[in-house]
DNA sequence: AATTATTATGGAACCGTTTCCAATTATAAA
DNA sequence: TTTATAATTGGAAACGGTTCCATAATAATT
């Protein structure tokens, strides 16, 4: 591998030439410009990245941080992270990262500082699995990083989130206005704030219209397919009935609807569901779901422009901003229509 | 940022045997051990990666190169790979890779060299869409690669790849073996190896049954859940009627399944679905998916062990044979049962 | 006790950049 | 032509580790 120096010495100039070549900054002469790019090319020159990190202490990565149960990190989201780092030569390392426990009260910041220490300009956390202080802890002592569907007063500038309460609220409004008060829920985890405001926000709804939602037609789920599928087949079992079903996310509603059918269920005629999410499959299940779109790439792009920002300066534009959108397909049954 | 000399001091001892602490080689008394152990933690050191490459030529990191259309590459098979990383302190760094294409003959290449050159001790490149060719050119000059879901005779050791001509032939075998002969087909892209094989081992299967299937119920698809949607809606119009539907993947399947639902198609009675991956969601369609069991993950476990052992010489288990298995569930009728 | 083999240790040299400053050269102004 | 100003250039020093070798301390052997 050739070094600086080989191409310094070829070109028949210094080794500070050569760096201000590299780099575009500085001044050169245009002569000068050339010779060295001609032996850059010649001798196949690539800088070595460590010794550049190591020397400007800036390191072209960075990190994103999310467990497992941020299970909107799809491939889909990561690769359209990945396209806005790009232009500006920077690479994405991930890490599936912990959660504090019991027994690792920690866990979380040991993770997050596994991942600083492999050298990260700044840091993407994603979802809400980590306690606000910590959060807060950590921005003090590393102030580049950028939170991704959680949200933080302090650091708001730094938060891209989506409000779900309101969305949730929304959701339980679309089924009341449809004519539905008998409904039944399969719900998610509520270990993350987001999880709970969904479920806050739905509930109040029903609150808010005197609905209430029966105890044996509140089933507690996971966002997997699985329990969104054993779920639908528990609630069918139940006294007393319901005509409408939300789920909490549309992996549920998915399989839900898949469990509701092969009973003999009709969509939406005999139960309504609605999902959260709006994933790409949303649209082509039988029926299509109508379901609450949350903009996940939207807001995981502000947010890697928001980090471009802090790490490196770039003025990009960014969105606050992420609109409550409920997506009609044909799951949930106006029954007040006539 | 307390570096390796701060250590030295506080210890009373040189770097070199800082050094030696930190990497466990070379031999260290226990005094000694106890002194530097303790100013490490009492300065909260941290070795600075940087330094650590640009001295060792070690990185610590491997590259995964794949393309879009590498669409298994979920997040949960992203995962598995970080997890089997972890415990060597290895991370992972993810590109969008490019495709070779007219305009840029070279893009795969490129797109490599760009991940090499960020410093990576090995790389996983994912998928065919390199062409043969070029991947042994690069495996010459960068051994430390190997290649998942694909297969090169000559670096057949470093190949994790499944046998596609064998399980679409049986794929074939299973609708036939059903009794079903009025077939239709929603292929996919077929750019890639792995989308060939399958493709022809699907067709001779039929072939050496002496069954053909009709030109107007073969549908050029892309794996996508939209043109399985398409697919579908498109083959229900067409003449002459068919009793089964193998679609190229389970995207495809389920969204053609949804299609035929709703179009008040009976599956499995009128028509059967045959897939082909075996996604999570399988289980969970209406009614649950036929299909072939593609075990990307294992295939990821071994490639990423493979690798490990390239670069950093741990020996591990590592499976070269990946068995093909149809798993039966509920979308295929068997005409021939009574 | 003297000799030999083994284990521990310190630190210079090096990895390949960037950064900064002093020195040189070119350009503009007087 | 001389002087002031700006553009260009070279290279030492620094970044923070690892490696290697000479040397010192210990243990084992005779």
């Amino acid at each position: 591998m050739a070094t600086i120096r080989d191409v310094a010495k070829l070109a028949g100039v210094g080794i500070g030439t050569v760096s201000r070549v590299i780099s575009g900054k500085g001044s050169v002469s245009k002569k000068t410009l050339n010779k060295v790019s001609d032996a850059m090319a010649a001798l196949k020159f690539i800088p070595n990245t460590s010794a550049q990190s190591l020397s400007s202490k800036r390191y072209n990565t960075i990190g994103l941080w999310g467990t497992k149960s941020s299970g909107e990190m799809s491939r889909a989201t990561l690769t359209k992270i990945e396209r806005e780092l790009q232009p500006f030569g920077v690479s994405l390392i991930t890490t599936d990262g912990e959660r504090n426990s019991v027994n690792h009260p920690n866990a979380s910041r040991l993770s997050i500082d596994n991942l600083i220490n492999k050298g990260c300009d700044g840091l993407i956390i994603w979802g809400a699995d980590m306690p606000e202080f910590d959060i807060l802890q950590l921005e003090k002592e590393y102030p580049n990083i950028v939170l991704l569907n959680n949200k933080v007063d302090s650091i708001s500038n730094k938060s891209f989130s989506f409000d779900h309460y309101q969305a949730g609220y929304i959701a339980g409004q679309y089924l009341v206005d449809s004519g539905h008060s008998e409904i039944a829920y399969i719900s998610g985890w509520f270990d993350t704030t987001d999880a709970n405001e969904r479920h806050h926000g739905f509930l109040d709804a029903l609150k808010d219209n005197n609905i209430s939602i029966h105890k044996n037609l509140i089933y507690r789920g996971d966002y997997t397919f699985k329990k969104g599928f054993e779920g639908a087949n528990y609630l069918f079992n139940q006294e007393p009935s319901f005509t409408a079903l939300f789920c909490a996310n549309d992996q549920s509603a998915m399989s839900a609807i898949s469990a509701l059918s092969s009973n003999g269920v009709k969509i939406p005629n005999e139960v309504s569901v609605l999902g959260y999410d709006n994933m790409n499959i949303s649209s082509y299940t039988n029926p299509p779901l109508t379901t609450i779109n949350v903009p996940v790439q939207k807001m995981a792009i502000s947010a890697v422009r928001k980090l471009i920002n802090l790490c490196y300066g770039a003025a990009l534009e960014i969105d606050y901003d992420f609109g409550i959108n409920l997506i009609e397909r044909k799951s949930v049954l106006k029954l007040n229509r006539d």
